[in-house]
RNA sequence: GUCCCAGUAGCUCAGCAGGAUAGAGCAACGGCCUUCUAAGCCGUCGGUCAGGGGUUCGAAUCCCUUCUGGGACGCCA
């Protein structure tokens, strides 16, 4: 791990600089230096220059040639930094050896162990489709889950599908006017948006739908058992729907619970904002105040309906009761994060401390030409759709690349789905995304499917070699290509807890990636079967393919053994 | 109007708890399949890091300001 190799190096340093400064002081100085003919680990003499006044690159000079540790190879003053040169067979060995013994454990932390981290993703509403922004939610959510997993965290996985509200009392209004059961069974979530957003367009000219839609929605919340009859079929049919797309991301839940659950678990959260003297009147609304920075949370309309904040109020009580959770995060779009501030405030006026432990993990936007798809302008994608043309995409360049391909439609769809998840999870969270069908069909370069590829090749090299467990023995020549791939995988066990601390897959994405290109720097360069230090070039070759799938894997991308 | 976020190569994005020559991918152009999968590799082209101030030995990175784009701002979720 290339953390202890700087905690070496600052060790090494920290003999000659002890009074001045401190291991820590050092550790967090040293950097990797940008140029490899600047070594492995970099040490900058700035500071030191201040407190003992002389000139950094005079410090550099006299210092190296101080040095002296078996780890290193040589320590080289150049202006200014003193450069550490690893020796490469000794980090080629313990690392190879380790990723070889540990396998798909390796990069696993402990420091989750015994607590628990619930997360809500995904979150799709029934009757609209599920759209590019849930993609990003369910996929964000899901890798984050994967690496506070792997960081030995347990996980708790929460859909909270939207499931209640007035656009039900629409859609049932909408259904009864021009609904047919054959068409909704055919295509649930098509069908049912159609439904609603025809309701809106004819809502234009004929006002008296929004008093249908209204009446409807009361009689929902009343228990017509109509209305209800057909909300759960909606919500059945729907659910299905969601869940053929939950299994090509392969992604689980462990909770279902959507806002329906919650109906009947507001009252008493009103009840205890009451009671702690919390709710405050407001244009006949019923809020709680923030600090004056926040604006005040909104806890029950006019009318007395509830809102938002309050059905997140009582399920976050109820989350906290029921899971014990040490976390909770909440992986919703930036334009939420006024909401779940609110949330959290409110909660800490209730006095329950465990709100600090809330975190709303924003991401950003998909855009289409620069702007927020909106479904009114009918811009919406359906991912069903995206889903489906990608994976033809794929079917038609194994056909092309690869004909005798067995399982060919199982690779297909594991490249296709690979694609998207990737093409998501490579930006970092917060940037907004511009949507690109282009960019999506596009499998070279910094792609799902390059990595995969490459993870394939190197599964093809393992299979003609007759080595099944190949052991790195010390001795063989590490060349440059094969070292820059060995300190790319020493780096992965800390990109995972980067990844893991900063909510970002992103981080481990271009972890991957890097490792990706360095292998087919190499294997452009080496044949691996062919020549010398056989058994050490296919351990490499081996660990690769270990680390690149287990990143995919964390990412919640497979790994096909040939495509 | 108030508050947040962003502006880096033609396009999409990295780099941003300050550090040594600003990086990828795509697009364009030119190479490499008689030997481990060409979904690959090698090379060329391409940047006043939005503009202006400041802090510092040193700024794409931190602070201020202007411009541009986006988002959020009480009865939607």
């Amino acid at each position: 791990m290339m953390k202890t190799y700087t905690e070496r190096y600052a060790e090494t340093l920290t003999q000659k600089l002890e009074p001045s400064l401190s291991k820590e002081a050092i550790i967090s100085l040293i950097e990797v230096p940008k140029h490899r003919g600047h070594g492995d680990l970099a040490f900058p003499c700035f500071q030191l220059a201040k407190e003992w006044k002389r000139s950094p690159q005079a410090i550099a000079k006299t210092l190296a040639v101080q040095l002296n540790d078996p780890l290193f190879t040589s320590f080289q003053a150049a202006g200014p930094y003193i450069n550490a040169f690893l020796n490469r067979e000794v980090v080629a060995q313990e690392t190879l050896t380790e990723i070889l013994q540990k396998e798909e454990d390796y990069g696993a932390h402990d420091f989750g162990e015994g607590q628990v981290i619930v997360l809500d993703l995904s979150s799709p509403n029934i009757a609209k489709p599920f759209s590019m922004g849930h993609l990003r939610s369910t996929v964000i959510g899901n890798a984050i889950a994967q690496l506070a997993e792997k960081c030995g965290f347990e996980t708790v996985r929460l859909n909270y599908i939207g499931d209640w509200g007035t656009q039900f009392g629409k859609l049932i209004a909408a259904y009864k006017r021009w609904g047919n059961e054959e068409a909704v069974k055919r295509a649930p979530i098509a069908e049912l948006f159609k439904l609603y957003t025809r309701f809106h367009t004819e809502a234009v000219q004929l006002p008296e739908l929004e008093d249908e839609g209204r009446y409807w929605f009361k009689e929902l919340e009343a228990g017509n058992e109509e209305a209800l009859s057909l909300w759960r079929w909606f919500r059945e049919e729907s659910i299905q729907a969601f869940n053929a797309i939950y299994s090509l991301l392969g992604v689980r839940f462990d909770s279902l619970n959507g806002e329906a659950f919650y109906n009947d678990k507001m009252e008493p959260v009103v009840t205890e904002l009451q009671e702690k003297d919390l709710l405050e009147e407001s244009d006949g609304a019923r809020v709680v105040r923030l600090e004056a920075s926040i604006p005040p949370a909104l806890i029950k309309k006019k009318d007395g309906a509830t809102l938002y904040v309050t059905r997140d109020l009582a399920s976050a009580l109820y989350r906290k009761q029921h899971y014990h959770f040490d976390y909770s995060f909440y992986v919703a779009g930036n334009e939420q994060t006024l909401h779940f501030n609110q949330l959290i405030q409110v909660l800490k006026k209730m006095g329950y401390c465990w709100a600090e432990t809330m975190e709303h993990i924003p991401f950003g936007m998909i855009l289409k030409e620069g702007k927020k798809m909106s479904t009114r302008q009918g811009k919406v994608v359906f991912l069903e759709q995206v889903l489906a043309d990608i994976i033809q995409q794929a079917v038609q360049n194994i056909r092309e690349k690869n004909p005798e391909l067995l399982d060919q439609e199982r690779v297909a769809e594991q490249v296709g789905v690979g694609a998207v998840i990737y093409h998501d999870l490579k930006h970092h969270r917060q940037n907004d995304v511009e949507f690109s069908y282009d960019d999506m069909l596009r499998f070279e370069g910094n792609t799902g499917p390059y990595l995969q590829y490459t993870h394939a090749r190197a599964l093809s090299i393992l299979r003609k070699s007759k080595l099944s467990k190949p052991v790195y023995k010390e001795g063989a020549t590490v060349t440059d290509q094969m070292w820059e791939l060995i300190t790319q995988l020493t780096y992965f066990p800390g990109h995972i807890a980067d990844a893991f601390e900063w909510r970002d897959p992103s981080l481990l994405a271009k972890s991957i990636y890097k490792i990706a290109q360095c292998f087919n720097h190499y294997y452009a360069h080496t044949r691996i079967l062919v020549g010398g230090d056989q058994e050490q070039k296919i351990a490499l070759t081996k660990a690769t393919a270990i680390v690149i799938k287990e990143g995919l894997r964390l990412l919640g991308i497979q790994a096909p053994e040939e495509m």
